[in-house]
DNA sequence: GAAATTTCTTAATCATGATTAATTTTTAGG
DNA sequence: CCTAAAAATTAATCATGATTAAGAAATTTC
């Protein structure tokens, strides 16, 4: 049992004891390095990690050999390729640790069993994901509304803390821009 | 009970007769005129729609008074504004019909009391939406690394029945360009 | 602390797709 | 069927942000 987790999920649901029980029966605690990888393409991915503390990324490499961020983990926060998870295909995406981390490692079949099993657990799941469906779209209709610069000065400004703790060429990946477009803007001035 | 709402439920779940009685308790059927609204700005979102039959759109308008389509609602799939019905505010949106449509309206407030007690229609709206997750993750992956010509011709090849059925300018505005710029690539060779 | 690698910057050029504006074609309403 | 409105087209111009190519600065490693 991990008490922060257990109370991210208390934000959200009130589970019986035994759902957790049921949840913390299989889960693996690790401790990752710097740049230490969860998931490599032509894996199949077959676990969700939730990040207790550090950073890691989720990114893919375009035919170009550009590495393109699609998702940082953050602590209570999962990460997870769920294509690959749910499609159960080989994965194109990597995970990387982009600092030292620690991680709880669940394997999708026992959640799968989990949320079969416990409707507060599933709720947890299907609020995260509702939540996270906005916020894709939010993001979307920014970035149809918004130039680069806005973009990135809106980024900035939403994330102050985030943005001291990877270095920039990761944050122009992320908001899909080049690194020599976020020097751009930060030279304007 | 709808039988086509069902079947949709039946081929990712599979619940116990009373869960579906329970989901059915409150729910309207309700026949739409073409660019009849089910949601007009302003408005707070309080519930989930499930197409049976034509075709609605989710957009909204920007700051020049331009529309932007989010989404479309096809048969077999769910219709609303996540952003106002999860979070309570007022929404920017409009969900409108583009043909005569046949929709089953279910209150949030009744979906949530089902979720909670079912386990099996809570891992229902879970799938459904790890899988709108993956098609999101895919659109903007697609987006980085293909040009709007490709983008569109993409998009025709994977649903030349639909495009048949909304207008050109639609088509646009949900993948993000002006109609302009359609008539620009159709009109090549 | 020097060397090597990684990250960031600068600047010139270029391509994509928006904008503007006018016109044509299609569809719908009376 | 005729008119009005809606939708699609065409073409010229423009802005954003990518690409390319150096080079400078910062970090890491030995």
């Amino acid at each position: 049992m991990n008490e922060q987790l257990i109370s991210h999920i208390k934000q959200f649901v009130s589970p019986p004891d035994e759902d957790l029980k049921l949840l913390f029966e299989d889960v693996e605690y690790k401790v990752l390095n710097n740049k230490e990888f969860l998931l490599k393409e032509g894996q199949f991915c077959k676990f969700q990690y939730f990040v207790l503390k550090g950073c890691l990324r989720l990114y893919r490499l375009n035919a170009k050999g550009i590495e393109q961020i699609i998702n940082f983990g953050i602590p209570n926060w999962w990460i997870t390729d769920l294509d690959s998870l749910i499609n159960k295909i080989p994965t194109q995406k990597y995970i990387q640790a982009t600092k030292q981390c620690e991680v709880l490692k669940f394997s999708r079949v026992h959640l799968e069993k989990v949320m079969e099993t416990s409707p507060a657990i599933c709720n947890y799941f299907r609020i995260l994901l509702e939540k996270v469906k906005v916020a894709d779209q939010r993001k979307v209709e920014y970035s149809l509304n918004f130039s680069g610069e806005e973009l990135y000065h809106h980024f900035c400004s939403k994330n102050p803390a985030f943005i001291q703790e990877v270095p920039q060429y990761m944050i122009a990946s992320y908001l899909g821009f080049t690194p020599e477009f976020i020097s751009k803007i930060r030279g304007k001035k």
